[in-house]
RNA sequence: GCCUUCGUAGCUCAGAGGAUAGAGCAACCGCCUUCUAAGCGGUUGGUCGCAGGUUCGAUUCCUGCCGGAGGCACCA
């Protein structure tokens, strides 16, 4: 990295000033030097605060004496260095010789789809569970922020080096009572589909479906799951029983008892698998569809069955994490930090949510995963001490443990404010709702243009409306563009060279070096958004590129016309430039999980 | 009440111990005989919630206050 070249160079300055006495013997050269890119180019390529830094080691209270002293102890001649500054109140501004922008042309033609890829990060394995939304209603806009950055995260960390699994962990458990009350809520509308009119919580009739017959009425189950899709499902599952489960549903809603339980246990059994397989897939293919797949579907159920559960609290216990009060078992989660202890074990011997999901992370780091990003939305944060805490307890590297909290989306539709979730059936479906209006690639951006820390408002009406407005459209314009120009050198039979044959040194204009240098900074950037964890550091990027690269393009003609002839070695160094920018505009569109078109239609009347 | 988090341009939000605080959208004025105008140039727009503190320097860190959101289950 050319950073670490100039930091050399700084700590070697810095050393000779105090070596010779220029700086006093207390100097302390071991601080770290920072190199920065500065706000204003006229700053220089990059600049440092080192001189501002060593203030107090060295007692010289004027910034710009030290800065000063130290550009004495750079030579003069340099390689890399075409000049050095002193600015402010005393940071040192170093100007790079032109060619080092160039040499980011031979890195990208060489490396391609790599280019802004390192292995730095090679050898940690990390699962990264992201969504994991409640099988009992479809993956809804607000589970698309989730979605969106955990995806784009994945990609970033994989492009770290690091070895990535996507999981989606479905809370099927059994003794979870929302998976019977959604299977009873399919029950009744398949009842409905049937012909029977419903009788809803608040008294209304919703008729049935037409029927060959008169239908008795039935009711809807208390707390059932109001929405469309619950229907969905139980067509679907009507499809597929050909209404094999009719007459017993029928004596169950007339409070008959069945001849034979059996057939009872069954239908039951059959209904809450059945539901849970149509939800589960529903939700796949919502988020396929939104361009995430997961390398596994984690079923909480799985845990259960294979006595993990029981052998974590087991684990628990043995480590004297445990003490039974009032008939349950609670997990001394306080001496973990948690706020208060809690519930592992109910009093009606149903383990808690909490004991799965510890024998759920335990799981995780059996197999073999090095650190562990859970993300979850903002409502859970009350849960996370709780949950490290178990992590803690069951003697678990709980610092490879990061959970990631999303701050919450709220939803708006027309500048009102939608009010409710899931359970007042107003819920918003990624797909439906927002995908298939606005698009994947649209939907996706919006969603990342901002941090995860910030409460987020999504207008859905807006979001629909400004369609050609989003920002993506701008980025995509932009690679479609250069696309467009190495179309027509090859229609021109001009052929693009590498950047080898090209005369790079002829790319001087303003708008070519701004370029460049945003081409440079792009593999620091990738580094810096998966360190951080902040993925919308990639679209606002993607934005500025776009934004220098029709700056080139109004300023900066590539080919030739008639009105304006140019020598071709211009030509062709600019054709190095756009096929250089046109490659790193699509890794970076790659990691948003964003299509590059090569061409797009221009649209009038917008 | 306690805990978390947010408060930056009309709107949505970046930034983060440093140099003149930025972008998109919205508004207004210009630019298509052009490598695609989904573009470009220009204009308007800010006491970075308030008050203290730390620092050579704070919008950024600390404390308090005000305001918004969320959380404080033998729910998942």
């Amino acid at each position: 990295m050319i950073t670490d070249q100039l930091a050399q160079v700084l700590q070697t300055a810095m050393e000779s000033a105090r070596t010779h006495g220029d700086l006093p013997a207390g100097t302390d050269t071991a601080i770290p030097i920072r190199l920065e890119t500065p706000p204003d180019k006229r700053f220089g390529d990059y600049s440092t605060n080192i001189a501002l830094a060593l203030k107090r080691s060295t007692g010289i209270s004027d910034g710009r004496v030290i800065a000063s002293v130290l550009c004495k102890h750079i030579p003069a001649q340099h390689d890399l260095l075409e000049k050095v500054e002193v600015a402010g109140p005393g940071f040192i501004n170093l100007f790079l010789k032109p060619f080092w922008l160039h040499n980011a042309l031979f890195t990208i033609e060489q490396e391609g789809v790599c280019y802004g890829r390192t292995s730095a990060r090679k050898g940690e394995r990390i699962l990264l569970e992201f969504v994991s939304a409640n099988p009992t209603g479809p993956i809804s806009v607000v589970n698309g922020r989730a979605a969106a950055l955990g995806d784009v995260l994945a990609n970033l960390l994989a492009a770290q080096g690091c070895e990535v699994q996507r999981e989606f962990y479905v809370n099927d458990a059994l003794n979870s009572s929302q998976i019977e009350k959604f299977a009873l809520t399919v029950q009744a509308r398949y009842l409905q589909l049937m012909g029977h009119p419903l009788i809803m919580p608040d008294g209304r009739l919703e008729p049935g479906a037409p029927a060959a017959h008169e239908c008795e009425p039935v009711e809807f189950p208390q707390n059932g799951y109001p929405g469309e899709y619950v229907t969905d499902i139980a067509r679907a599952i009507l499809q597929e029983t050909k209404g094999r489960y009719y007459q017993i549903l029928l004596q169950q809603a007339a409070g008959e008892e069945p001849q034979n339980p059996q057939d009872k246990q069954e239908q039951e059994a059959f209904f809450r698998s059945a539901t849970l397989q149509h939800m589960v897939l529903a939700q796949r293919n919502a988020l396929e569809a939104f361009g995430v797949t997961y390398q596994t579907w984690f079923y909480e159920s799985s845990l259960y069955e294979n006595g993990e559960v029981e052998k974590t609290i087991a684990c628990l216990t043995d480590r004297g994490y445990t003490y039974p009060q009032e008939d349950a078992l609670w997990l001394r989660s306080t001496e973990f930090g948690d706020s208060k202890d809690r519930v592992l074990v109910r009093s009606n011997e149903k383990a808690t949510y909490i004991a799965a999901d510890a024998a759920y992370h335990a799981n995780k780091f059996e197999r073999g995963f090095t650190s562990l990003i859970d993300i979850l939305g903002a409502d859970h944060h009350g849960y996370v001490a709780r949950l490290k805490a178990s992590v803690a307890a069951l003697g678990l590297p709980v610092e490879q443990l990061n959970v990631i909290l999303t701050q919450m989306v709220s939803l708006m539709r027309d500048g009102e404010a939608v009010i409710g979730g899931k359970r007042k059936g107003v819920v918003l479906e990624l797909k439906e709702d927002l995908i298939d209006d606005i698009g994947r690639d649209a939907a996706r951006f919006y969603f990342l243009l901002n941090s995860y820390e910030t409460p987020a408002t999504v207008d859905v009406e807006l979001a629909k409306r400004q369609t050609n407005e989003n920002p993506v459209f701008y980025v995509q314009y932009a690679h479609a563009r250069l696309c467009n120009i190495l179309r027509r050198a090859e229609e021109m039979q001009v052929a693009v060279p590498t950047a080898r044959e090209a005369s790079l040194n002829l790319l001087q204009h303003t708008r070519e070096i701004d370029v460049l240098r945003k081409l440079t900074d792009y593999p620091g950037e990738i580094t810096l958004a998966a360190d951080r964890i902040a993925p919308h550091r990639l679209t606002r990027f993607a934005m500025d590129l776009a934004g220098l690269l029709n700056l080139f393009y109004e300023n900066c003609r590539v080919l030739p016309s008639q009105e304006a002839p140019q020598p071709v070695e211009l030509t062709q160094a600019r054709l190095v430039l756009v096929n250089g920018a046109r490659i790193v505009l699509a890794n970076l569109l790659g990691l948003l999980g964003i299509s590059a078109p090569e061409r797009m239609e221009r649209q009038e009347n917008l």
